[in-house]
DNA sequence: GTGTTTGCAAAGTGTTTGCAATTTA
DNA sequence: TAAATTGCAAACACTTTGCAAACAC
């Protein structure tokens, strides 16, 4: 059965990390890693749990979020600064940036290449390299 | 002199964008596009006017950076969800950020290139493409 | 003088935290 | 039952705003 065995995934990819599978986090799991990917906010998964009767608060929301991007399960993307967008698609990739709508949508792989890639400074190491093209 | 050479400078520039040049907007004005290009946040240009006997406050300073960056002067960058960044280098060009440090530096042009710059979605128009490489 | 700008304090956002109650293993 | 997690409310950090006093022209 697609549910059961989708709970399942949910719960085993939790224990992969070291977080406990309680109510909340499988809860968010499913909502966050079923389905196609996603670029979300703490805001709109909290309204998301609201019309499907799951009751998380926002705090728990907040530092699931967090927890799921130190484990490596999301991925922070910086294109405001007044919010933090979490993607659910942790691979190498690029965004648009909608700034009417603030919306995200991902650059597929190819439409953008570096063809140079600076150095990093002397006792630095490169982390992760961010292209945002903002359109309106 | 150098002094009123500069202080004329700066006025005419505030004028060019139709800002009164009040002694508020003249201070920062000078602190920020004299000497070399700078990063800074309100908070930073804040602690600078008050170690110079400036008497300004924060929110008049938040209110001339976002007028500045509106009147072209400046260009915020955004690296980080927390703080709002402005750049005194309004040119198209590039940046590395220090995540231990929360610290901005250009990279020189050139040695960022896009080999391919994808397209804007339909309907849509690239604004600015903004390239943070974030090393540690 | 008239309209603009400032500074203050208050309000507003988005996010984190302390802690008692609850849940997981 | 021991350790981890949750939810709430309070605290936080950064930023904006309303309005009276001060300033630019």
């Amino acid at each position: 059965m697609q549910t059961i065995r989708s709970f399942t995934n949910v719960i085993a990819r939790l224990r992969d990390v070291n977080l406990r599978p309680t109510r909340q986090r499988i809860a968010l799991a499913k909502m966050l890693f079923e389905g196609d990917d996603r670029h979300i906010t703490a805001e709109m998964l909290h309204q998301e749990t609201q019309k499907t009767n799951t009751r998380i608060s926002l705090a728990t929301i907040y530092n699931t979020l967090n927890q799921f991007s130190s484990a490596g399960l999301l991925r922070e993307i910086v294109v405001d600064s007044q919010r933090c967008y979490f993607d659910t698609n942790t691979t190498d990739h690029h965004h648009f940036f909608f700034e009417k709508t603030n919306e995200l949508k991902d650059i597929e792989a190819g439409d953008v290449v570096l063809a140079i890639v600076p150095l990093a400074p002397a006792g630095t190491v490169i982390k992760r390299i961010d292209v945002v093209v903002r359109v309106e």
